[in-house]
DNA sequence: GCTTACCGTAAGCTACGACTTACCGAAGGG
DNA sequence: CCCTTCGGTAAGTCGTAGCTTACGGTAAGC
């Protein structure tokens, strides 16, 4: 299991989904999400670890607060595996349809 | 829920990753991707109706097999959702920077 | 028409993941 | 120094997602 694919199994709950979506308008503490969101603060402790772990967010302490931020470096590894994905199932489909052409000509 | 999300949810599970990177290299019938899988067809047949459900592969009959490839516009709405969390995560990051700059100056 | 290949769906089981409450540690403020 | 705020971790519960086996249904081949 690669790394994006481990970041795509981390954003595959949508809580986590909202998680990261809110901090990608900004640093936010465990506390701030724990407000807005309907769970626990310890649930959302959870969550920021797994997002953690697969390096889509960093923390940083803030006094007694610890500000979570999204961390671009893995974001835009996530991009390249998805462009990655893009890139091949187009490969596949001109392929696909060179063939169809193909098999044109020869009716 | 948007689509995109539901788009993340469904590639949450490794098994349908595995199931997507699969047809990006083009059109499999079910009981091809059983054959490599781990998991038994009815499996493949579960994992492949979630895809089909979000809008990430489309399937077609061909003679008594069902071919599923991936969903080019699918994928684009996916990237496209991706790149929103990219420019907001950017945005987010040059703003904290500024101000990180008006401290400095104060400082 | 019978058989074979291929696939979707139903029913049921099991394991895991997402919560909760409870507890403890660290940092600041009076 | 307390005390309060803030947050991570442990333990335990519960729902559900993913898997299997079993069954039925359609298309092609002889």
């Amino acid at each position: 299991m690669t790394n994006a694919t481990a970041m795509l199994t981390a954003l595959g709950d949508p809580t986590r989904q909202a998680i990261f979506e809110r901090l990608t308008d900004g640093p936010l503490a465990v506390g701030q999400l724990a407000d807005v969101l309907p769970i626990s603060r310890p649930a959302v402790s959870q969550h920021l670890k797994v997002l953690k772990e697969v390096g889509l967010v960093t923390d940083r302490q803030e006094g007694t607060r610890r500000l979570y931020s999204v961390d671009p470096d893995g974001l835009a590894e996530l991009r390249a595996h998805l462009d990655g994905f893009w890139a091949r199932s187009l490969a596949a489909f001109q392929q696909h349809a060179s063939r169809e052409s193909q098999n044109d000509q020869n009716n």
